[in-house]
DNA sequence: TGTCAATATACGCTTCAGAGGATAAATACC
DNA sequence: GGTATTTATCCTCTGAAGCGTATATTGACA
């Protein structure tokens, strides 16, 4: 259920994923937070110039968490993007 | 050990954290990315507009990863800085 | 296959990150 | 206190993020 992401393809993905177990649809993140759907549509693909703010403010509209924690051996089945 | 946070400050402080357990200076850092010594500051002071790409080049320098979770009920003790 | 919802792109605009480069301010250490 | 190291801040410039708005593309489903 934990994500392990390294990349910025990999948060997106699982921003994704939980927008998507919740239920929402980028629009209705776009009501919860102040930002446009255009740039919800880029932070989930992947963008690499995505800030940090605006990366906060998706999380906490999903209700979600970061963990920061020393990288683990990855199994290469949780690190599911690498390309 | 593993940091939860939730803001950029939260990030900032996670990342100069184990920058310092592990021995290290900012220029230390740059040499391993290719980041100025600057910009990691800014984004150890938790500057809101750091890039996504950026974060992740700092992360993976000092062998750190992200886990993406749903928030827990944040003991406070967890949550460091607030303010 | 046609239609509506959902997501990805496009244009013009403003703002700001991060670059090179340099220096001030703080911290550590003798 | 004096000095060296480390971190914060400043200047200018270029590139691009995110904005508003609009539209193209994709996907789901009857």
């Amino acid at each position: 259920m934990d994500q392990i992401a390294r990349t910025p393809k990999q948060i997106g993905d699982a921003i994704r994923r939980q927008r998507r177990k919740l239920g929402l649809n980028q629009t209705s993140i776009r009501d919860k937070t102040k930002l446009r759907q255009a740039t919800i549509s880029a932070v989930e693909r992947g963008a690499p110039g995505t800030q940090l703010g605006t990366l906060c403010d998706i999380l906490a509209a999903l209700d979600l968490e970061f963990v920061i924690r020393p990288r683990t051996k990855a199994k290469p089945a949780e690190i599911e993007d690498i390309f």
